[in-house]
RNA sequence: GCCGCAGUGGCGGAAUUGGUAGACGCACAGGACUUAAAAUCCUGCGGGCUCAACACCCGUACCGGUUCGAUUCCGGUUUGCGGCACCA
C-alpha cells in the first residue's frame, strides 16, 4: 500500500500554484468577493481558533471557483491601533517596527493554510498610500459637517490613557484591556453616525447577516418612537419637555423627575430646598459612570417646584434622580408609576402618588403592588381617552398631543455619535489645523498623507493630551487658509478608522488618483461574502455601514452595504470552553499539526471539529480520523486508477449521491457534515472497490468535490487520474493563463437525480408508532403491498383490532391497533 | 431584570417538511497480521434484563400536551452560554 506522504504532495502544489495561480480573472467571469476580518499584526502568532475563519472563507473561495467564478479574496493588516502600540511599548522597540516584524511572521503562517489568497492586493493600514485615504475621508466628512469638535464628558479609559467610543465601553469596562471606564472632559472629534441612525436600521432588512447580529445592531441603534410633551412649571416662564414613548399613560403622570444635569435643576430649588438640591447635584457629579450603573438603589430629591400635567391640569412634584440619563431624550421625564417599573420603585420608596390608566385584565386595581407595563388594556381615569385599547392610543397619541399644541411626535436613538479622537500615538493623525482667525482648517487633500512623525517616544501621556503634542515642530504649522501660524491636531484616529473602509481598497490597492476607481469598484464590490468573529457586531460592522453610506451619499461608490453576506464563525477554545490564551497556556499552534498530518489533514479537522457558527473545544487527538480519511482515499484512488472498471448502476448511485449530499450540505455551509460525508462515502467507494473495483469517473468526482476542502491532495489524484490532458505521473507543463492541469479548471459536478434512485429502500416496520423490525422493500412498491408486507412481518404481534394504516413512501408502514 | 442561543452515548457531534435516534469521527475493548512493536485491517461499543442470542423494556435536561408517530411542534420548569442593561 502507498504511502500518503502530505509533505511531498503539499510543498510540490505549493510551488506549483506560486508558478501558475489557478484563479484568473478572465474579464468573463462573474467576480466573487469573499473577504476575511482582516487582522492586526500579533506577536503571539495564529493559533487553531484563527485558522478556522480562513479555511472556512477559503473553502467557500474554492468552492466559488469551481462554480465559475473569479475569486477576490485577498488578506492585508489592521496594523495601527493600541494592541501594536502596546505591544511596542511593552518591548521597547517603535510600533513601526513591532509592526512590520509581526506581518513578516504571521504572513508565514497564514501561508501554510495554502489559501487563495491574493498578495499582490495586500496593504497595511500603517501604509501611508493606504492612511492617505483614511484622511481623504475624514476631511470629506468635515467638509460635508459630519466631523466636528466638541468639549464633553466622554469615556475615559486610564490604563490605555485615552478615550474610548461609546461602542468600546463594555459593562463600563475598557473593551481592549477591561479596566473601568471613567469620564473625562475633553474637547474631542466626533462623527455624527446619528445622522445615518435611521439608514442603519432600515438598512438591516436587506442584509443576508445572522439574525443575532442584526439584532444586536438594531437594539444598539436603539430608535423609539413616541412624544416630547411641555409641562409648565407652577408659577414659572419656563417649561420642561420630556420624552415619552408611552403617551398613552399621558394621565397617569403622578410626578416628574430630572437628571441632576438638566440646565433647570439648580434653579427649580425652591429657597428652602436649595441647599439640598445642589449638595444631591453635587454628589451625583462625583459618581463614575460606573457606579451609577452598577447602584440600582434610587436616590433622589424633592425641589419644592410643580409642574403641571397638560392634560389634566393636576400639579406634579418636580424631582431630581441619577436614574433619568441626562444625555438621552429631554433629560427629564414624566413619571408614570403604575405603568412603568423605575417609576413605580421611585414612587413607593418616596411615597410619591400613583394613578392606574390601563385597566389590566379589564380591572383597576385598588392598591397596586407591582406596575403593569403591557400596552394593553382599556384606557381608564383618562378623561377623553378614556375606553380606548392602550396599544392603539400608543400608536396615535403622540399626534394628537402635537395637533393640540401639547408636544410633538418625535423618535429618539440610543445611537451616539462617535467619539473619534485618541490621545495614543500609533494611528492616523487628524488632518485638522488649527487657526486661531479661521477656525478648524482641513489639510487640504493634495497634501495628503499626513504623515505620521516619526519619533523617540510615542507613550501615552494619560493628560488627555496626545505624544504628538510634544512635537513642536510638527504641531505648529501654517494656516492653509490664510497663512497665519497655527497648531496641527495631535490626537490620532481609532483602530477603527482604516477597517470601516478597508475592503474597498483592495480592488485598487495602487491608486494614488482616488481611493478606490469608480469603474472597479462598480464591477468587483461590494463583499459578497464576509467572514469573521461576532465580537465586531457593533462595532467594526456599524462603523463600516456608515462609512460605505457617506461614501455612496458623496459618489464614490454605487452601493449602500458593504457586506452582502455575513458569516461568523464560532471561536476553537481549549479543554472546557476555556479561551485560547497565552497566559493560560493552552494555545494550540497549528505549526506542528501542519508538519505532522498535513494543510489538508488540518483544513479537514478545523471543520471537522464542529458547526462552524458554534463555539468548538479544540482536541488534538481527532485529527487522527481525518488523516486516516485522506490515506485511506489515496490509496483507492491509487489502487483503481489503471483497473478501467466498467460504471455499474450501483456506482453512479454512488457518485451522483455524493454530488447531491456534499453540494447540499456545503449549501447550507454545514462544513462539519461535509467532511463527515466524504467519510461516509469513502467507506462506500472502498466497499465497491473490494467488490471488483470501482470507476475512474466516479474517484475523478470524489477528487474536485474535495478540491476545495484539500487542495493538494486533490491536484495529486486529479494528475494521477489523468484528469484533463495530463499524463500521470509526468511532470505538470506550466504554461501562464492555462490551468488545464489543475482540478480547478473543471466546474462543480452536477448529480443526476434520477441515477441516485434507488431500487429497494430500507422501510421501518412499526406497531402503534414503535419500530420492530427494518425490511428492504422496492422503491416502487404500492402502499397495498407495503402495508401488506408490513402486516406480515408483524405476524402474530398483530393482535386486536386495526384502527389505522400508515405508509410513508420508503419510509415507514405503521399498523396501530387497539 | 429583558432578549437570543443551546442541553442527544465515555467524548466531538449526525438526524429534509414530525417518520428507522446515535451517521461520521475520537477514545476504549477484543481479534488478525508481526519474533515484537508501530502502521494497517476486521469486530464490538447508550442503558436495563440475559451465560449468550432472540425478544422485551427504558432512553435526546426535567414535567406535561398535540399526534398513528416528537430530538423536531406547543405550554411550563431547569441549567449553561452570549447580548443588552435605569434609553422612560
Amino acid at each position: 500500500m502507498a504511502k500518503y506522504n502530505h509533505r511531498e504532495i503539499e510543498n510540490k502544489w505549493r510551488k506549483i500554484w506560486a508558478e501558475s495561480p489557478v484563479n484568473i480573472d478572465d474579464g468573463k467571469k462573474p467576480k466573487y468577493y469573499c473577504l476575511d476580518m482582516f487582522p492586526y499584526p500579533s506577536a503571539s502568532g495564529l493559533h487553531v481558533g484563527h485558522w478556522r475563519g480562513y479555511v472556512i472563507s477559503d473553502v467557500w473561495s474554492r468552492y466559488k471557483l469551481l462554480n465559475g467564478h473569479y475569486i477576490i479574496h485577498p488578506m492585508g493588516w489592521d496594523s495601527f491601533g493600541l494592541p501594536a502600540e502596546n505591544y511596542a511599548i511593552k518591548m521597547g522597540t517603535h510600533p513601526a517596527k513591532t509592526t512590520a516584524d509581526n506581518v513578516t511572521s504571521i504572513k508565514t503562517q497564514i501561508n501554510q493554510i495554502s489559501a487563495l489568497y491574493d498578495w499582490d492586493l495586500e496593504f497595511s493600514t500603517t501604509d501611508p498610500d493606504f492612511y492617505k485615504w483614511t484622511q481623504w475621508i475624514f476631511v470629506k466628512m468635515f467638509k460635508a459637517g459630519l466631523a466636528y469638535e466638541k468639549e464633553m464628558p466622554i469615556n475615559w479609559c486610564p490604563s490605555c490613557k485615552t478615550g474610548l467610543a461609546n461602542e468600546e465601553v463594555v459593562n463600563g469596562a475598557c473593551e481592549r484591556c477591561g479596566s473601568d471606564a471613567t469620564k473625562k472632559n475633553l474637547k474631542q472629534w466626533m462623527l455624527k453616525i446619528t445622522q445615518y441612525a435611521d439608514r442603519l436600521l432600515d438598512d438591516l432588512d436587506k442584509l443576508d447577516w445572522p439574525e443575532k447580529v442584526k439584532k444586536m445592531q438594531a437594539d444598539w441603534i436603539g430608535k423609539s418612537y413616541g412624544a416630547e410633551v411641555d409641562f409648565a412649571v407652577a408659577g414659572r416662564e419656563e417649561k420642561i419637555t420630556v420624552f415619552t414613548t408611552r403617551t398613552d399613560t399621558l394621565y397617569g403622570a403622578t410626578f416628574m423627575v430630572l437628571a441632576p444635569e438638566h440646565g433647570l435643576a439648580a434653579s427649580l430649588a425652591t429657597d428652602d430646598k436649595k441647599a439640598a438640591v445642589e449638595a444631591y447635584i453635587y454628589e451625583s457629579s462625583l459618581k463614575s459612570s460606573v457606579d451609577r450603573l452598577q447602584d440600582k438603589e434610587k436616590t433622589g430629591i424633592f425641589t419644592g417646584s410643580y409642574a403641571i400635567n397638560p392634560l389634566n391640569g393636576e400639579k406634579l412634584e418636580i424631582w431630581l434622580a441619577d436614574y433619568v440619563l441626562a444625555d438621552y431624550g429631554t433629560g427629564a421625564i414624566m413619571c408614570v408609576p403604575a405603568h412603568d417599573e423605575r417609576d413605580f420603585e421611585f414612587a413607593a420608596k418616596f411615597g410619591l402618588p400613583i394613578v392606574q390608566v390601563i385597566a389590566k385584565d379589564g380591572i383597576e386595581i385598588p392598591d397596586m403592588t407591582e406596575p403593569y407595563c403591557e400596552p394593553n388594556g382599556t384606557v381608564i381615569n383618562s378623561g377623553d381617552w378614556n375606553g380606548m385599547e392602550s396599544s392603539h392610543l400608543k400608536a396615535t397619541a403622540p399626534e394628537m398631543i402635537e395637533k393640540r399644541g401639547l408636544g410633538k411626535k418625535t423618535t429618539n436613538f440610543k445611537l451616539r455619535d462617535w467619539v473619534f479622537s485618541r490621545q495614543r500615538y500609533w494611528g492616523e493623525p487628524i488632518p485638522i489645523i488649527h487657526c486661531p482667525d479661521c477656525g478648524c482648517v482641513p489639510v487640504p487633500e493634495e497634501e495628503l498623507p499626513l504623515l505620521l512623525p516619526n519619533v523617540e517616544s510615542y507613550e501615552p501621556t494619560g493628560t488627555g493630551e496626545s505624544p504628538l503634542a510634544a512635537i513642536c515642530d510638527w504641531v505648529n504649522t501654517t494656516c492653509p487658509s490664510c497663512g497665519a501660524s497655527a497648531k496641527r491636531e495631535t490626537n490620532t484616529m481609532p483602530q477603527w478608522a482604516g477597517s470601516s473602509w478597508y475592503f474597498l481598497r483592495y480592488i485598487d490597492n495602487k491608486n494614488n488618483d482616488v481611493l478606490v476607481d469608480k469603474e472597479k469598484a462598480s464591477k468587483y464590490l461590494p463583499v459578497d461574502m464576509y467572514i469573521g468573529g461576532v465580537e465586531h457586531a457593533v462595532l467594526h460592522l456599524l462603523y463600516s455601514r456608515f462609512y460605505t453610506k457617506f461614501l455612496y451619499d458623496i459618489g464614490y461608490v454605487d452601493f449602500e452595504e458593504p457586506f452582502a453576506k455575513l458569516f461568523n464563525q464560532g471561536m476553537i477554545t481549549g479543554k472546557n470552553g476555556v479561551k485560547m490564551s497565552k497566559s493560560k497556556g493552552n494555545v494550540v499552534s497549528p505549526d506542528d499539526l501542519v508538519r505532522d498530518y498535513g494543510c489538508d489533514s488540518l483544513r479537514l479537522y478545523e471543520l471537522f471539529v464542529g458547526p462552524p457558527e458554534l463555539d468548538s473545544e479544540w482536541d488534538d487527538r481527532g485529527i487522527e480520523g481525518v488523516f486516516r480519511f485522506l490515506s485511506k482515499f489515496y490509496n483507492l484512488v491509487l489502487e483503481n486508477k489503471d483497473k478501467n472498471v466498467k460504471p455499474t448502476a450501483e456506482m453512479l448511485r454512488v457518485r451522483h449521491k455524493m454530488i447531491f449530499d456534499i453540494t447540499q450540505r456545503l449549501n447550507n455551509f454545514s462544513l462539519n457534515t461535509v467532511v463527515s460525508g466524504f467519510m461516509e462515502y469513502n467507506n462506500k467507494m472502498i466497499e465497491l472497490s473490494r467488490n471488483g473495483g470501482i470507476d475512474k469517473e466516479t474517484l475523478i468526482t470524489g477528487v474536485i468535490l474535495l478540491a476545495p476542502f484539500a487542495p493538494h491532495i486533490a491536484e495529486e489524484l486529479y494528475k494521477e487520474l489523468g484528469g484533463s490532458k495530463l499524463t500521470p505521473g509526468s511532470d505538470t507543463k506550466l504554461t501562464p493563463g492555462d490551468i488545464s492541469w489543475s482540478v480547478f479548471a473543471n466546474s462543480w459536478p452536477v448529480a443526476d437525480e434520477a441515477l441516485m434512485a434507488d431500487n429497494e429502500k430500507e422501510v421501518a416496520i412499526q406497531l402503534n408508532g414503535k419500530t420492530k423490525k427494518i425490511v428492504l422493500m422496492p422503491a416502487d412498491i404500492s402502499k397495498d403491498d407495503a402495508l401488506a408486507a408490513g402486516k406480515e412481518v408483524l405476524g402474530e404481534r398483530l393482535s386486536g383490532e386495526i384502527v389505522k394504516e400508515i405508509y410513508v413512501p420508503g419510509r415507514i408502514v405503521n399498523i396501530v391497533v387497539k
